[in-house]
RNA sequence: GGACCCGUAGCUUAGUUUGGUUAAAGCGCCUCCCUGUCACGGAGGAGAUCACCGGUUCAAGUCCGGCCGGGUCCGCCA
């Protein structure tokens, strides 16, 4: 008999059906059992009587998470014995044959429950057993139902999913790169992407006009509780645009999403804006947690902070970007670009999008036009030399006719760990690293052998 | 790179301040009883090199040093 999932079986009173799943609780009566059977799209109760003496005695050896096919009738459950707190609550199986497909060690923690109490050493460790508690299972089904939704709303309004590579050339700048030795080139390396940022405003030069993806970014830096060594974003990029239009599409994004996938309110429509200065000067942050109701859980407070400063001081004094060397600046501020007295006052067209205190967007109007960059460039204290070492591939697209661009990313996981109220960025990733850098079940970074380290050029230490 | 907290049975924790016989509990696990439970219930039982290495001491889960692992924060994250 073909199998069917748990969730249809409220459609099949009174026949004769089989399903299959792991056992999710086993409750013995002596002369009645019964079976929480559980797959992916529910749970089921399944009764056993001696009615049926041999197969009652076969469920007896059953344990929690073995892997089971039964199938049995489906029947209404006595008034008083509904469940509400199930999906099939009114129903229950009457088991006809049992079928054990596979027997399961006893888990080392319970599969039952939140998860919140046991440590995440041990849930990472196991994460395929994690992700069979509902919970788990529900921010994945979350997960995917945001992306999918995001992609249909984006590619119904004309933009192109397009891939860039994860083998790519580092940039000092910004954050550590996750380095990948080049064995055909000895000495060389890719490496992984923080962002697909240069590749996108390529692909404004090359006409694509309207472009997104949901990229896995890498930066090695220290893990935090919203942050960690791999992620993915949501980027968008939009040529022949300014910040109303940017900030317009997002938003609507970011309020269907809210509303209608994620079901809960925002606060404040259109959503509020501030400047960096309002910010600072207002909450000491450049990430307000604007919420009337720090309790309520139900309701989303969104605020755009804009014209962030252009420049910032480093620790050795010297002039850095406070966020990327391509990002506009107000027309008003270009006459300061060549006063270094007046470089800290230039405002930046970026723009964040705070969620509760969590920085979950930021984006920006790019610069294209050379003497500008150049002016940039110079600010920077970057020698002719230098701009064209790192920058020359932009800066020659650039050449080619480009035209005007902005876009925007969003910290994916972030975002919905913020709008899933969940305490760590790792409880949304399927497959997390724990704080010191270790990933899931497998437990890399691990040694190599001897061989595929001289094959890269690399002495064995 | 720095600060703080944590590591005791499969899981979650108590015990560490003030060192002292056989390390305690709940859940889980095993055995038995139970026909309507749904985290079923009842009775009994097994289960711990107290993360690891070293030091102090007659004596260390407890004090000291180191180290590994987990968490939070600062730095860092253009």
């Amino acid at each position: 008999m073909a199998r069917c999932v748990i969730k249809d079986i409220v459609n099949k009173e009174n026949s004769q059906v089989s399903v299959a799943g792991w056992v999710h609780a086993k409750r013995v009566h002596g002369k009645i059992t019964f079976i929480d059977l559980r797959d992916a799209s529910g749970i089921l109760q399944v009764v056993f009587t001696q009615q049926n003496a041999e197969l009652f005695k076969i469920v007896d050896a059953v344990r929690p998470e073995w892997v089971l096919k039964i199938s049995g009738t489906i029947q209404k459950r006595p008034e008083k014995m509904k469940n509400p707190e199930i999906i099939t609550g009114d129903f229950e199986m009457i088991a006809s044959t049992l079928e054990v497909i596979s027997k399961a060690e006893t888990p080392p923690f319970p599969i039952e429950g939140s998860g919140y109490d046991v440590s995440e050493d041990i849930r990472w460790k196991y994460r395929y057993l994690d992700m069979r508690r509902p919970r788990v299972l529900e921010i994945l089904k979350q997960r995917a139902k945001v992306k999918r939704f995001i992609r249909d709303y984006l590619s119904d309004r004309g933009f192109l999913e397009v891939d860039t590579p994860i083998l790519t050339k580092s940039t000092p700048e910004g954050a550590r790169d996750f380095l990948v030795p080049s064995r055909l080139h000895p000495g060389k390396f890719y490496a992984l992407p923080q962002s697909p940022q240069q590749y996108k405003q390529l692909l404004m030069v090359g006409g694509i006009e309207k472009y997104f993806q949901f990229p896995r970014c890498f930066r090695d830096e220290d893990l935090r509780g919203d942050r960690t060594l791999e992620f993915d974003q949501l980027d968008i990029e939009m040529s022949f645009v300014d910040e109303a239009d940017v900030l317009k599409l997002t938003e609507e994004l970011v309020i269907e999403v809210s509303e209608k996938v994620i079901g809960k309110k925002v606060q404040e429509k259109p959503f509020p804006r501030m400047t960096y200065q309002e910010a600072m000067k207002q909450y000491q942050s450049d990430k307000p947690d604007i919420r009337k109701d720090k309790n309520d859980k139900n309701t989303f407070a969104y605020l755009w902070v804009t014209d962030f400063p252009m420049f910032e001081k480093k620790d050795d004094g010297s002039v850095g970007a406070a966020h990327h060397p391509f990002t506009a600046i107000h027309d008003s501020d270009l006459p300061k670009l060549t006063d270094s007295a007046k470089l800290f006052d230039i405002r930046a067209r970026q723009y964040d999008l705070v969620l509760n205190g969590h920085e979950v967007f930021g984006g920006s109007i790019r610069t294209t036009n050379p003497e500008i960059l150049t002016k940039v460039f110079n600010a920077l204290g970057y020698s002719s030399e230098e701009i064209q070492v790192r920058f020359h591939h932009l800066l020659e697209a650039f050449s080619y006719g480009v035209p005007p661009h902005g876009g925007i990313a969003a910290g994916f996981d972030r975002w919905l760990m913020a709008m899933l109220a969940e305490p760590s960025i790792r409880e949304v990733i399927p497959f997390p690293t724990s704080g010191s850098g270790f990933t899931s079940v497998m437990e890399a970074p691990s040694n190599v052998d001897k061989k595929q380290l001289s094959e890269l050029h690399i002495k064995a230490v």
